[in-house]
DNA sequence: TGGGATACCGTGGGATAAAATGGGATGAAT
DNA sequence: ATTCATCCCATTTTATCCCACGGTATCCCA
């Protein structure tokens, strides 16, 4: 696998769920996910592998900070747990849907060891937004 | 498992009891935890793998200071072993529940290897304190 | 290359199990 | 004897599991 790629929109039934795109599916299959918010614009889920990384990331900042660990608290309160099941859909509990405002529709988006969910006009606007490239582009692809 | 996460809230009852939650239920199954105060804001309970180390810490502090151990009796004498009934609910002593002004709510916030208990308005305001995290974020999540 | 069959996928709803909460009874401690 | 904690049972709400349908893409065969 190439790191998650792409975009898929779905929908939010009544209850809370969505269905997981099929390709990541079968990336991530058996092993829970952890999904939370931590930029203001859409929420992250992480496979385990690269939550685990984070983890320890998260572990060692609050030792080292003298802040009682308020950065790392409020990471880990609006982050969640979720496993997709037997049909590959996840829920979405209603605190982290109301914080990016989600309302009916996901859009997920595959970033390489990641996978973001996105209201999909907001995905939309940041788009439009001008990214500032110069000399990336070409360092990264040459 | 990947560490307690996501937050819960919960009532406690005329008898101080209150329902611990279930996802962190299944982690902890079968042992004891430690539910004390170090900070003003909130509690802190810790499994027993996490508490056997502060425990250790607590020791090493005693020794290492001159304050005929002012500090390690301040944190133990706020301490309780604590341990969900059949039905997983655990009791919060009066006086811990003085400490912090829990009345009637408590939130549970996952905090990977500890659980922290709030006044669920103590903690909005924490919430919307702003939280100096310049470059860390960049730093934890890559 | 076109058409049909088949498997997969997205979506919805109902049944079942679990969890959250309340109250009473029993037993120990003061 | 009274208070307080623990144990036990009951009820309501919530979440999880299971099955069902319709659409779509894929595969196979002509």
């Amino acid at each position: 696998m190439h790191g998650f790629l792409g975009r898929h929109e779905y929908q939010i039934d009544e209850k809370g769920r969505v269905s997981f795109p099929s390709p990541f599916r079968r990336v991530v299959s058996g092993g829970p996910l952890v999904l939370l918010q931590w930029q203001s614009s859409h929420l992250d889920l992480f496979p385990s592998e690269t939550w685990a990384e984070i983890q320890r990331n998260l572990l060692a900042h609050r030792r080292a900070q003298r802040d009682g660990g308020a950065y790392v608290r409020r990471i880990t309160a609006s982050a969640v747990e979720v496993e997709p099941d037997a049909h590959g859909r996840i829920r979405i509990p209603p605190w982290l849907r109301e914080r990016i405002g989600l309302d009916g529709t996901v859009l997920f988006i595959g970033a390489l060891d990641r996978i973001e969910l996105w209201n999909p006009s907001s995905f939309d606007e940041q788009l439009a937004d001008d990214v500032d490239d110069d000399g990336f582009a070409a360092q990264i692809f040459g």
